[in-house]
DNA sequence: AATAGAATAGACAAGTCTGTATATCAATAA
DNA sequence: TTATTGATATACAGACTTGTCTATTCTATT
């Protein structure tokens, strides 16, 4: 076997697993062993657990841009309809039987200090995948591509946290329902400023 | 002491340490030594380390719903207003600078089995939220309540999960902005049958 | 075919984890 | 006052953690 493929498929099981049981849950024996590697082969690619999640996070937010951007615009051309086809996507992979909640959203909850590499690295994630709403929206003729960016952002990591929490699968459906009402204030449509409507008086 | 008072004292630091730091994260001698209190007070208490957590989370879940409620119904009595008060009362919440996270979230993250009595709490503690929501929403004459009830739950969520990985304060605002543009659609106002718009053909 | 680099198995270190056992001490109640 | 209850400190078991080291074997390239 080569060298590249070996510490490729190191990756590729840690991700694995780390998704599967989480990353504390995950030993280094484990997941050697469901490699069927050596120890030295962790130690001498990567020097540390940390640096073996690190690289897993790493392929994993390249792995998951690159899919979820190709199926986005696969859907549709109509750039309205991508802010919505994104939530489709969503739907796919939320009912997927491998789910397990968003790889960087569980680093981020096991590691919770802001400073750390590894939730440094969820939180980057996290504004990349915004950056490709906004620029949707940005297209799509939004007033404010990045407040309708960042709603969006809100609906879709809720839809991930309450398919991960209380298994409701239809989350992605509510997300999509509930992002077609923002679009129809949001994009610059015939006449529609007077949809901003009535926050009541700061609480 | 009293023995009702080790108790909850250690439930307390348990709770804290919890969240600071994560579930796995917390070993039980940091938690003791942190409360000040023998082994055997734990385990003749509750037998393991999981019941522990299962108590800290059943006692969280009746201090924030309790919090959180008292704090909504305060706010305002205009169930439509009140609707928009969750936000501002999530908003409070996600800046407070001991804020690491939602307890359950992270329950249901560092225990991902769904049938694990934890993630079970954790998705029960979900519902009874989603539930006051749904309440909130049927008083405001909501027409359908419980969609209204399940999009405001994920812009919820969406905003605690930000707020965490991103430490983007603003989250709350962001959905109670999106909230606002919800309302204005899912609320019985003056003939908005109009704004329910053009869902595309199916992708 | 020889040699260098990398992977192998396995032992080992040093520490952590949960949970148990024991012997002592303090407070409460009959 | 005595008996009981529960908390204490401490030691311990046994499994698991990450990481190091060694001695051997495989493989790829010169």
């Amino acid at each position: 076997m080569k060298v590249s493929s070996r510490r490729d498929h190191l990756i590729d099981t840690a991700l694995k697993l780390f998704c599967r049981d989480g990353y504390r849950a995950t030993g280094i024996d484990t997941l050697l062993a469901e490699a069927g590697v050596a120890k030295m082969t962790l130690y001498n690619n990567f020097g540390s657990k940390e640096a073996l999640i690190l690289a897993a996070l790493r392929r994993r937010d390249e792995q998951f841009r690159l899919w979820f951007v190709k199926r986005v615009e696969a859907a549709t051309d109509d750039p309205r309809e991508r802010l919505l086809a994104v939530f489709d996507v969503l739907d796919e992979w939320l009912r997927s039987d491998t789910f397990r909640g968003c790889a960087f959203i569980n680093a981020a909850v096991e590691y919770p200090e802001l400073r750390d590499p590894i939730h440094t690295l969820a939180a980057e994630h996290k504004r990349l995948v915004a950056l490709f709403f906004e620029r949707l929206a940005a297209v799509a003729g939004a007033r404010e591509p990045a407040e309708l960016a960042a709603e969006l952002s809100l609906l879709k990591e809720g839809a991930i946290v309450t398919a991960q929490v209380s298994g409701r699968l239809e989350a992605a459906r509510d997300a999509r329902r509930a992002a077609a009402r923002l679009l129809a204030s949001a994009l610059a449509g015939a006449g529609r400023e007077g949809e901003e409507l009535t926050d009541p008086p700061a609480t």
